[in-house]
DNA sequence: TATTTGATTAATGTTATACAATTGACATAT
DNA sequence: ATATGTCAATTGTATAACATTAATCAAATA
């Protein structure tokens, strides 16, 4: 019998995946602290460094957050999307994706999520849908661009499955980047209409009238910002 | 005027952004080496610890990957999608993701991959296609698997669009992870059979014929992935 | 009294130095 | 030739000291 590989792991490793562990078994939940360094320095029985590393792999893949002074320390978070948002960037760039790649992604998901979201809804998401559009901003600045992206962040929240819950979220965390990235004046108001329409079908639980005029949206939308990669090449890359 | 906010960053973070942005430029290319971390103490005016956690860093997002010893140090990687996928695992488990969420989203973008891996694959992806279905493992072991499951990461690689093909890898590194944590008898051999005609219709060019085959390929394997769940829930989590 | 200012202190951030472990390359011995 | 040993480059770990940040509370001041 061959004997059995001896694991080159890292201390830290170890160190992240027991802490990991005690995170999604819920006895560090979201919004309490881990313990501070010396005092894990002590129950590991490793250096600082090791510790300190441990925490920083926490904080990368978004489970924690680390503030400085008294009252700071690693706070556990609630699901973020934006760590793997922000890996996920790293690999686009890589592998030289462009503005029409995501669209085309955009296309085919956010239509299918719509229509989930008119099936699944609840009160309360249907309620957010509703704050959304009441709430336009009157500038065409910043937060009116955030509004309007965050109305597709709702939507997909509304269709109750995690994965495409995150996959939207990244999504439109390259959009608004991408519009961001603009000088106010140059950003189209692109249709604003849309959003009033496409709510009152997810409200009538029209999944099919959802999903459809949700398509209509994007076909809408999407060549103005394909525009963007021919006078901006390498928009996604920050 | 207001004043500029002064920015909390920690040096490491200004060291990533610098290396990044050298990796991004194609000043270090995938498989060179950037320097070694006495090197960059030096050019950076920093301690070695900011250094290291810098290369940390780099090494979480899957640009490089460091070997020790003489002619180890930090090796530029090509794109690779295993850092979003280990992310993407540890916020779906915090938003308690089941397999049927995964499922969902099989369902819906894999039909559409294999559409446009139609209409776009090159001969040398058909060629690696074709190489897959004629090597199939003789045992249903764990080689056996992973055979089956690469069969859908050529079909996103054909598809010629890098999210598209992120995203298929990453469900696919989900769903060999959950198939190969059962013990070999208990592994379903899913429908082999329909893995050629799927190839056949890509290769003639049938984008619509491929989709809809690869949609009914999945409905026909999706409830007995689906059973995992029950017998084995939170199959996700590892 | 209300508000600023300062001191205290708990926590993370950074530096410096030394040593350990890994591993490729080459020399040496058998 | 093949195994063994030595060296050197490079990352991994430990320790100790100091810097910075920020919450809290006390004291000074208008």
């Amino acid at each position: 019998m061959a004997y059995q590989r001896i694991g080159k792991t890292r201390l830290s490793e170890l160190v992240t995946k027991q802490l990991k562990e005690s995170i999604f078994n819920g006895q560090y939940r979201p919004g309490q602290r881990i313990p501070p360094e010396h005092e894990l320095v002590d129950s590991f029985g490793v250096s600082r460094v090791i510790v300190r590393e441990a925490i920083r792999d926490l904080e990368r893949s978004g489970l924690i957050r680390v503030k400085r002074g008294p009252k700071g320390g690693a706070v556990v978070q609630p699901m973020r999307h934006r760590a793997v948002s922000a890996i996920m960037r790293d690999v686009l760039n890589l592998g030289r994706a462009r503005v029409p790649d995501i669209m085309e992604v955009r296309l085919d998901i956010e239509p299918v999520v719509a229509g989930l979201a008119a099936d699944r809804a609840t009160d309360m998401d249907l309620e957010s849908l509703r704050n959304n559009l009441q709430s336009m901003p009157e500038a065409p600045g910043d937060e009116f661009v955030s509004w309007n992206v965050n109305f597709h962040r709702l939507v997909a929240r509304a269709s109750h499955n995690p994965m495409y819950n995150i996959l939207v979220n990244i999504l439109m965390d390259f959009t608004e980047e991408m519009i961001l990235s603009l000088k106010p004046d140059d950003r189209v108001v692109h249709g604003v209409h849309w959003h009033p329409a496409i709510f009152e079908k997810i409200e009538r639980r029209d999944s099919k009238g959802a999903s459809q005029l949700f398509r209509e949206h994007l076909y809408d939308v999407a060549p103005k910002l394909e525009e963007l990669e021919k006078t901006r090449p390498g928009i996604l890359l920050h």
